[in-house]
DNA sequence: CTGTGTGCAAACACTTTGCAGGTGT
DNA sequence: ACACCTGCAAAGTGTTTGCACACAG
């Protein structure tokens, strides 16, 4: 889809500068950082305009934040469609190559499993793996 | 153990400060982000001090850092003896009550389990699950 | 036209660094 | 005695807020 649709889509204007981050968003194919982003960005681009943008992006469901151990926050587009009716909020896990440090999304039949203690009930799971990719081994 | 012995054991001098920080750490008894602590602390308590600590505790592998997707990364004192040969580096599942906020570490055997695509390998997972604890369901 | 988005400046919050003096071993 | 730890000040970095103007719908 295109930066403009996917803008629409979740009931943002379109912009000159949401289509520009969307754009390098789609050219990483991984997730990012708020950094990784701005070294994309022209250099007079406003940082303030950039933590909106992320943020408003975030609350509208078109990307969604990954906790990094060792590191920032990664962002990440929400390309598998995140609609159902029942809430954004379902399990998830991510992979970070330890030689590349790209960081995916894994495929949404990967989710994790963890066992919880008696008397406790699951609701999601976020799972951030480490080790090496497909490119790197 | 008492604070004194956690110190020693982990090649760290025992000081006041740090006494007081591990106290605070075994009273929550669950995993605690750095302003958790501080609120905790005398208010004429200094910042950096904290810092410092923390992060030579970390270094010593007296503690653990678990991020948090919605939250500051939080602290957790390594109870379960990390002194494997082979370094600190296991899989760790943790577990985030959505009534109480709670953040405890599940216990070794719970480690998380993730498939990933072929032609990867994986390293180590962390996992951070939510849901209800058992005081809270 | 109206409400949203942008850019700038400034405020704010968080973290790190340097250094002098204090403390544990 | 020596290395490590602490406290203060200051610098550095990252993030948020207020406001006036621009722009998409």
């Amino acid at each position: 889809m295109n930066s403009n649709d996917l803008l629409k889509s979740h009931g943002l204007r379109v912009t000159a500068q949401r289509s520009l981050i969307i754009n390098i968003f789609q050219d990483f194919g991984y997730a990012v950082s708020n950094k990784d982003i701005l070294d994309k960005l022209p250099k007079d681009f406003d940082r303030v305009t950039l933590y909106r943008t992320l943020k408003s992006f975030e609350d509208k469901g078109l990307l969604h934040v990954i906790p990094d151990p060792e590191g920032e926050a990664k962002y990440a587009l929400c390309n598998h469609d995140h609609t159902h009716a029942h809430g954004h909020d379902h399990s998830h896990a991510h992979f970070k190559c330890t030689q590349c440090h790209k960081v995916i999304c894994l495929p949404d039949h990967h989710e994790p499993q963890v066992k919880i203690p008696s008397g406790y009930t699951l609701d999601k799971v976020i799972a951030l793996a480490t080790g090496t990719c497909d490119q790197c081994s």
